[in-house]
DNA sequence: GCGGACTGCTTACCT
DNA sequence: ACAGGTAAGCAGTCCGCG
């Protein structure tokens, strides 16, 4: 049995009694003595070897051969090695909890035209507490499981206690993961083949590792348990990834009308022009000779660039084929939606051979016979890769916008159609898209790719699926893949909801599923030295603190049922570790007590220390999704209780650290979720209050940033808080929105520029000086109608097709169908550019306005709610800044 | 018929 | 197809007003 840490009130007086007084009537805690270790390279060198072997890529099932098959990349040749499950060793199947006996009689499973045979196995039912003997039933192929309307799992008789359901488990899972899970395969990570069989790469590691890591994670509660997941763990975490050896294209299509893009699915028109950037020094573009086009080449063509010209478009597919069966990576920017499907229909057209096109059609992606393909809109398009990995620096899914915001370069900005440039501007364009393509996985030394390396180790997940689906497939698929390691059953969705579909807190915005966290209300001002304490990944170290998983909350056990869970009827298993704890438990303390740390440890190699930098982030995608991926009603282990009990759980520890500091006379000004900003405290309570949260509340608080002076309104999620070194750190304002015109944006920041130099509540009367005279400065422009039109627009994206916006019509909406009339291509996350204009309608986009029929008024009062954020912040009043005098001016 | 109060929709942000 | 909470702007509706 193990003992939950409570989280148990503790009054000031019994908090400090813990403590001592030493000499000069300070109070000090007693500190711990943290033995500091690092892993030198050396010894990891030394003390984790993985054998020598082909990386595996991905695994599918091929349905000519009928079995599974697998894409390997060998770093010796930088090629691909194929291998396929020709003995069938592996096949598909489903569980049924069906005594064998009883499923032998039943005809339509035995004489199903895809039945193999039956055997029975043991499960651990983790959402009963109890061992089950449950009938495998093996088919022999994925189709006869699942997939079809007379698929075996739709013929087995449904389950007495769900109306609706089959009495099949397991059977959704697609095969070639099934195949991953089972054979304990990991993607990313070295194997060998022996015998015709496929086996993940032998790992010899020393206990002394093993030992030191743990004793670096501090961990008691969870030792056992966490030697086990290290031990599988760390050579993941560990093993470098290979260089691997890719190309990334880029084609250019001929199109009669310079704003439409030709439809891939037709495709009409002759490809023109084929870029491939290249690791291995062979980058090439082939070009298609036209008639009305000089065939040059551009003055300043990258040196080792070649280009070769086509008189036929056929024989400039089949080099591009040939160069694309070469690589066993292929990187495109949109590959799926359009340059590997356009190439695809385009041979199709012309003749070719279907068995000559190196190109695959899947489902809902476009893949290579050979090679693999990474399409790079789809992986940068992944919002958890957005945020947690790249924190964000990129906000539109363009290759302009990424490549400019990570590699700090753009495309080739054009002035006219494609289909009118010239032979050497189109090579010079096509050449850099390609390369900026490439670029894209090696900056800071590969860094993206190390980084699908990782995540597809984590999540046992082919590259295709890895970089294709989002962070929830990616949680699902470590959580099966675990379930299978341990022989537990992993549970149907409707029966999870059957015994846990119930719910004790209300939301409070209107439908949502249930309560969230909590936002203190700012004390409006100028706060000067502010210090900002946040728990470390809050709800990670609240599902581990407090054993939540889908099956310890709410558990079976009677004696359990007193370990409540605060603010809910929840209550959490005293007798078995959760799951979800403990590998989201092991993530968070694997990234926050080891890997971010050692990012940051001078005393490492630069290497290494950039090799924990990567760690840190992939594991980050992990844990700030694990919370989450339990409220989406799509996740198969979907449980409403446990969402609600970590959020409520969260609710009670910053509302009783906000008590806490309280007690201590620390002056709490606001607060969001995880933190507290405390305005003016001193060392020792700060101290003292992250020692009582360690202890009392078993969760680390921390020092997140410490602010010169913050500026709040009364409006949450919403200040300004300047550093020590003059930077600026801006929430939410509508200065830094996307949207919000960038003629105000930059009167924005102008303002902003000026509240960094701030120093002293003194120095504040000089800054309002200037920003009243920025604030008038933006204002005269407008009435001088001073601007280009550009800096005019608002940038909203459009979220769904233009005709489902069926309730209202929101102005970006308007400015989209006016677009549409005028012969434009207008789909979902496309970013609408339109500006206010006089007239009953008021929009109209960018590119159809003039500058005459501006709104001019509309445009003011948008000026004046945004510096309001700022000036109700600093205690300034607008009209203040534009008195009635300085007005008349204007008028 | 018009304007203000109100609700709901949509987007972008914060944690 | 991770979650809920907040702000802002606008669209659309209701209601009162002799």
């Amino acid at each position: 049995m193990i003992v939950m840490r409570k989280v148990k009130q503790c009054s000031l007086l019994e908090f400090f009694s813990n403590t001592q007084q030493n000499a000069h009537g300070k109070y000090v805690s007693e500190k711990k003595e943290v033995r500091k270790i690092t892993l030198s390279e050396d010894r990891l060198k030394k003390e984790l070897v993985v054998e020598d072997g082909p990386i595996l890529l991905s695994v599918d099932y091929d349905g000519e051969k009928e079995c599974a098959f697998a894409k390997l990349y060998d770093p010796e040749s930088g090629d691909i090695i194929l291998w396929w499950d020709e003995e069938k060793r592996h096949r598909p199947y489903c569980l049924t909890d069906l005594k064998k006996e009883i499923v032998e009689r039943l005809p339509q499973i035995v004489n199903h035209k895809g039945f193999l045979r039956l055997e029975k196995v043991e499960k651990i039912d983790l959402l009963r507490d109890r061992v089950i003997k449950m009938t495998k039933i093996v088919a022999k192929d994925p189709l006869s499981i699942g997939g079809r309307p007379d698929s075996i799992r739709e013929l087995l008789p449904e389950d007495p206690h769900i109306r609706g359901v089959k009495r099949a488990w397991e059977a959704q899972i697609h095969y070639h993961h099934c195949f991953i899970y089972d054979n304990n395969l990991i993607p990313g990570f070295p194997h060998r083949i022996e015998g015709g069989i496929l086996r993940c790469a032998k790992v010899d590691i020393s206990p002394k590792l093993l030992e030191d890591v743990l004793k670096m994670l501090e961990e008691e509660e969870y030792k056992e348990e966490y030697y086990d997941v290290l031990k599988r763990y760390l050579p993941l975490f560990l093993h470098p990834t290979p260089p691997i050896r890719r190309a990334a294209m880029d084609i250019e299509v001929y199109s009669p009308q310079a704003d439409r893009i030709p439809d891939p699915k037709k495709a009409e028109f002759p490809v023109i022009s084929v870029a491939f950037a290249t690791t291995d020094g062979n980058d090439v573009v082939l070009v298609l000779k036209r008639r009305d086009k000089k065939a040059d080449l551009p003055e300043d063509l990258p040196e080792g660039v070649k280009v070769e010209f086509f008189d036929d478009e056929k024989d400039l597919l089949k080099r591009t084929f040939e160069i694309l069966d070469s690589y066993p990576l292929i990187l495109t920017f949109n590959g799926d939606n359009f340059d590997l499907q356009y190439l695809y229909n385009r041979a199709l057209r012309l003749g070719l051979r279907r068995e000559s096109i190196p190109i695959v059609s899947k489902k809902d992606y476009m893949n290579l016979r050979r090679g693999c393909h990474i399409d790079l809109y789809r992986f940068f398009s992944n919002n958890a890769i957005r945020v947690y990995a790249f924190d964000g620096v990129y906000k539109d899914i363009t290759l302009d916008a990424i490549s400019e915001a990570l590699l700090g370069k753009g495309k080739i900005s054009l002035e006219i159609p494609i289909a009118d440039l010239e032979i050497k501007d189109l090579i010079r364009y096509n050449y850099r898209d390609a390369k900026i393509t490439l670029e894209l996985t090696q900056f800071s030394d590969n860094l993206v790719m190390k980084l699908i390396f990782l995540l597809m180790r984590i999540s046992r997940l082919p590259i295709e699926d890895l970089t294709r689906k989002g962070v929830s497939k990616w949680i699902q698929s470590l959580f099966y893949a675990e379930h299978r390691i341990h022989n537990y059953l992993i549970p149907r969705a409707e029966e999870l909801q059957q015994l846990k579909g119930v719910k004790s807190t209300e939301a409070i915005i209107k439908g949502k599923k249930y309560k969230g966290a909590i936002v203190v209300t700012p004390v409006p001002g100028v706060h000067f030295n502010v210090t900002v304490l946040d728990f470390a990944s809050l709800y990670p170290s609240v599902i581990k603190t407090w054993n939540l998983s889908y099956e310890t909350v709410r558990c079976p056990h009677e004696s359990c049922k007193d370990n409540r869970i605060p603010e809910t009827n929840h209550w959490v298993c005293k007798k078995r570790k959760g799951i979800s704890s403990i590998i989201i438990g092991f993530l968070r303390d694997i990234r926050v007590k080891w890997a971010k740390p050692e990012s940051k440890n001078k005393e490492l190699p630069e290497e290494l220390r950039a090799w924990y930098s990567v760690l840190q982030r992939a594991l980050k995608v992990f844990i700030n999704a694990s919370y989450g991926v339990f409220g989406a009603e799509h996740f198969p282990l979907f449980c409403l209780p446990v969402a609600e009990s970590t959020t409520a759980i969260g609710r009670y520890a910053i509302t009783e650290t906000i008590k806490m500091a309280k007690e201590m006379n620390l002056k709490v000004i606001y607060g969001d979720t995880d933190s507290i900003f405390i305005e003016q405290p001193s060392a020792e309570s700060v101290q003292k209050l992250i020692e009582w949260s360690k202890k009392e509340l078993g969760i680390e608080l921390d020092i997140d940033k410490v602010y010169r002076y913050v500026a709040l309104s009364e409006r949450k999620k919403n200040y300004l808080g300047v550093f020590e070194d003059g930077t600026v750190d801006i929430k939410g304002l509508a200065g830094k929105k996307r949207n919000t015109p960038l003629f105000i944006q930059n009167a924005f920041m102008n303002v902003v520029k000026m509240l960094g130099e701030v120093k002293s509540p003194e120095d504040f009367e000089n800054a309002k000086e200037n920003i009243r005279k920025i604030i008038q400065d933006c204002y005269l422009k407008l009435k001088r109608r001073e601007f280009e039109l550009e800096e005019l627009a608002f940038r909203v994206q459009l979220t769904k097709p233009l005709d489902s916006y069926r309730k209202v019509t929101p102005q970006h909406v308007k400015a989209a169908r006016m677009l549409k009339a005028a012969g434009k291509d207008v789909k979902p996350g496309d970013i609408i550019s339109f500006v206010k204009v006089k007239g009953p309608v008021g929009v109209k986009p960018v590119e159809l306005a003039r500058k005459e029929e501006i709104d001019v008024d509309k445009y003011l009062s948008h000026i004046e709610t945004a510096f309001e954020q700022i000036l109700d912040a600093l205690g300034i009043e607008f009209s203040e800044i534009l008195g009635t005098r300085s007005l008349d001016i204007f008028m």
